[in-house]
DNA sequence: ATGCGTCGTGGGAACGTTACCGCGCGTCCC
DNA sequence: GGGACGCGCGGTAACGTTCCCACGACGCAT
């Protein structure tokens, strides 16, 4: 009369042992109101007894709630990415969900292949940093998603969440100006790149508040990768410029790469060439001198991305934009040009 | 009539619409054979016209595969191990599979949770690094899995995947000696760990081939970590030693917490220590100067993984153990004393 | 012409769970 | 004292898919 040996037990199994029905088993199992004390230990104990574990396949069937999330980011080899995911999964594990990652490449294709999978295993909401230029796909997802990352805001409606650029463009320009580089140089990404636009309208903000004109800074763009700032750091160093040069760069990678440039053309960095980064990666740590950096709040965006679509998939409207802050790495790519030590420093006798 | 709005098209949907009953539309939509071309055409048609999308939950219910596989890492946020992920994710979804990835942090009792969070996902099988110590609950497992990384060794009858060390530090010990530096102190990761004791033996079978008494190698241990190196190489450079020192670092955070010390004692490298890792991660290329390493190849085994699990989730038992070779990646942190240049050199004049 | 096998199709059951309804019982209130 | 109501529980119908079996039609060999 036993059933085949090698199966997983079921509710029912549950049930029989405990000498209830189906439906009182998952009530004591889903911590239910309306039962017994005596009735829930029973079947707790037949449950643990039988080594039952509850089937999510089964229960998202039911109750359209599969448990899962989806996460689709670019490259979760990125360690910023990386850092995200390792946020959210955490966040997700809280509450018992699980995470689907993706990486998407910056591929819009990808991504639409993605989101497809995404609604196939019935998830039950995602957090996308969408590619740039096709939000088409968005709009059909038809399941809750929370955007994160700087591309939010060409959604007006949909929850996001994202690191405060303008503050950490603040800190950084802070920074600089104390350290005696009031108009530093620009490294941008590409100009299709959404997030370029938001920083570079941070620093002229920060510009005209402090009544700098910032058409004066010199700007260069590039792939957000080391290689791409390697190659802008060498436009900037053949531009004719005397005295120290100081680098604002849009990211880590490549403020790694100019730091490299400025190698490779035989200057010295702090001594010749200041840096400051933005992301707040580990190589930038190992680098030599260590990256100045703005670090992004990676695991923390991770963590609140999947807070906020928990509210998104329960309609609750808390919250629509979060805005992280950033912090200040201070490590040892900056010279100090406010305090007058007798270096090959330009003109400029500042403080 | 009209069903709800708001529903996705079921497979009842897509079989109303093509005039045929729901069995034949499932076979069409299978790609399954024992069906008229016009039948399916008009199937595929109704389906893409409804909008319809496979609900895997059901196909997971009733088939019992879910299409989804598991990954248990140590943490998503070490760049090898993402190189891992992507590798597996990318395989993966080659076969229209989705990847759970999770985080155990070296630890037990969140591995275990996460083998739970598996199971009850109902994955079709798993890809693990397992922690050290504790194989009791993969032995509950109870689902198809593959192991991967270097603890695989204690499980005979599963499946692996890794690197293989032994080519690794072949090709690390050849360079070395090529360059001059027969006996290199070794920073081993900590005893506990499975792959330490594979790295030394290895080490100390190229010794014994030499002719080299491995006994005289000085050795440290340390965390797997940048801190890790940077005090070993620290009490490294505290014994007595003449000349020229040279460390193979297990691990490139280790060597680059090597790199740091060295350079906190005044010394540099690779004028006065080289150093040799191991992994590849890109961090090391970044440093300065760029750290010589092993690279595994973690993208591959991440793809191998997923192909082996596959193996094992269809039971064929194609292969048992893979050992995939790693690759040498030259920089700058070694130093050539097979040349006979006017350095601070003490003695051993070889070649 | 009859039997048999194959092909295309339809009808149902099953996967494991939750949602819903109904039923008996005790309690409280008018 | 009788009706209303809440509580604890059981039975059953879904959820969307695949699997298995049955059935008619047809071709082929007997």
């Amino acid at each position: 009369m036993s059933k085949s040996r090698n199966r997983r037990p079921t509710i029912i199994d549950v049930a029989e042992r405990a000498g209830v029905s189906k439906s009182t088993a998952a009530r004591a199992l889903a911590g239910s109101s309306n039962i017994t004390d005596d009735t829930r230990d029973r079947v707790l104990k037949a449950a643990s007894s039988v080594g039952y574990e509850r089937n999510s396949l089964a229960v998202g069937m039911r109750s359209g709630r599969s448990g899962m999330l989806g996460l689709v980011i670019p490259d979760i080899t990125n360690p910023f990415w990386a850092e995200v995911a390792r946020g959210a999964q955490d966040k997700a594990a809280e509450s018992g969900s699980s995470l689907l990652v993706f990486s998407s490449d910056w591929d819009a294709a990808k991504e639409a292949a993605h989101l497809r999978a995404l609604r196939q295993a019935r998830v039950d909401g995602a957090i996308i940093n969408p590619v740039a230029d096709n939000f088409d796909d968005l709009d059909r997802f038809g399941l809750p998603f929370l955007l994160i990352g700087s591309s939010a805001e060409r959604f007006a409606e949909t929850s996001s969440v994202g690191s405060d650029i303008a503050q950490a463009v603040q800190l950084g320009m802070d920074l600089l100006v104390s350290k005696g580089h009031p108009a530093p140089s620009l490294i941008l990404g590409p100009k299709s790149r959404l997030a370029r636009a938001r920083f570079l309208r941070a620093v002229h903000e920060h510009c005209i508040a402090r009544d700098v004109d910032p058409a004066i800074l010199d700007v260069e763009d590039g792939e957000y990768t080391v290689e791409g700032g390697r190659i802008a750091m060498r436009r900037l160093l053949e531009r004719d410029r005397v005295g120290h040069v100081c680098v604002f760069a849009a990211n880590d990678m490549m403020a790694i790469g100019a730091m490299m440039a400025v190698r490779e053309a035989g200057l010295r960095c702090p001594d010749d060439v200041s840096i400051i980064g933005f992301d707040g990666i580990p190589s930038g740590e190992f680098a030599w001198p260590g990256l100045t950096t703005i670090a992004k709040p990676g695991r923390d965006l991770g963590a609140r991305a999947v807070e906020g679509l928990f509210d998104e998939i329960e309609h609750r409207p808390e919250h629509r934009r979060i805005y992280l802050p950033c912090r200040l790495i201070e490590r040892g790519s900056l010279a100090d040009l406010s305090v007058p030590t007798p270096k090959r420093v330009s003109g400029a006798g500042r403080g």
